[in-house]
DNA sequence: CTTGACTCCGTACTATGGTACGGAGTGTAT
DNA sequence: ATACACTCCGTACCATAGTACGGAGTCAAG
């Protein structure tokens, strides 16, 4: 009996692109809810393949762990209403922006380190790059 | 003879809002250079001062120490040639753009999250938010 | 019905980025 | 010249985010 919603852990694992302790991992920290087990074994729905991508892209973006579970609750916790959703992720969306807008000056800054620089073999210390680097506190 | 060239590691870590152990640590880590001591302890330029600041701030940025200090030996590295410092800025400015991108797709799974659930007080359940939160790894 | 791959669990270990501790030495202000 | 804050150093500890290990149990294919 193979249907689809019968992935083992390290199917799972494999399928979503992280190890069997990773899994395990999150489980114990409460990201993912353990399944219930048919016998003595763990077997997880689909639906974990796309929880633990999720979780792994929200940390390539800078969020933490406890952050990605924030976010992945939103939508476990049927009790939550729509309201909860909207505030929690107004949040976020407000902290990227943030995230976005000082990764935007860094950019400039290292633009303008850059820009003291272009098309010259000389020594740093015939550069002004001590004052670019300092700018970048503005 | 109280000259401003002189701060002690109290001192540096204050007004560079770190404390004492971290500057410790930066330099058993390569990220400030111990400077010679007269007598037995540590008197520090204020440059230390923006070089702490700095890598704090590309840690909020989501740089590594271990990239912070590259970033800061290109300064501090008066052997660097212009065009060292040229493509390892560019590097950089890359490895922001990709953030940045990842950040407004983030951003807009985020937004389309909370447009499904604009001015309502409905249980989550009959809300069309698995849809958003898979779509996100686009 | 056995074998071999997989899973179970607890525990220990890794790296990163610090923070805390404690005993000894130092610097300086009064 | 002595008190007291500060510094020295090594070492241990913390949180986060995993990874590795190892002995025992289980599943399922042949």
């Amino acid at each position: 009996m193979e249907m689809k919603e019968s992935l083992t852990i390290g199917k799972l694992a494999s399928a979503s692109g992280v190890n069997v302790e990773t899994v395990r991992f999150y489980e114990r920290k409460g990201i993912l809810k353990q399944p219930k087990k048919q016998g003595a074994f763990r077997y997880y729905s689909e639906d974990y393949i796309n929880r633990i991508r999720f979780v792994k892209r929200s940390q390539e973006l800078g969020f933490t762990l406890k952050e990605s579970k924030e976010l992945l609750d939103l939508k476990i916790n049927n009790q939550s209403k729509c309201r909860d959703v909207l505030s929690k992720t107004e949040e976020k969306i407000q902290e990227i922006n943030l995230k976005i807008n000082d990764l935007k000056k860094m950019k400039k800054s290292l633009k303008s380190l850059a820009s003291c620089c272009v098309d010259t073999n000389q020594p740093l210390s015939d550069c002004p790059i001590l004052d670019c680097f300092i700018s970048l506190k503005e």
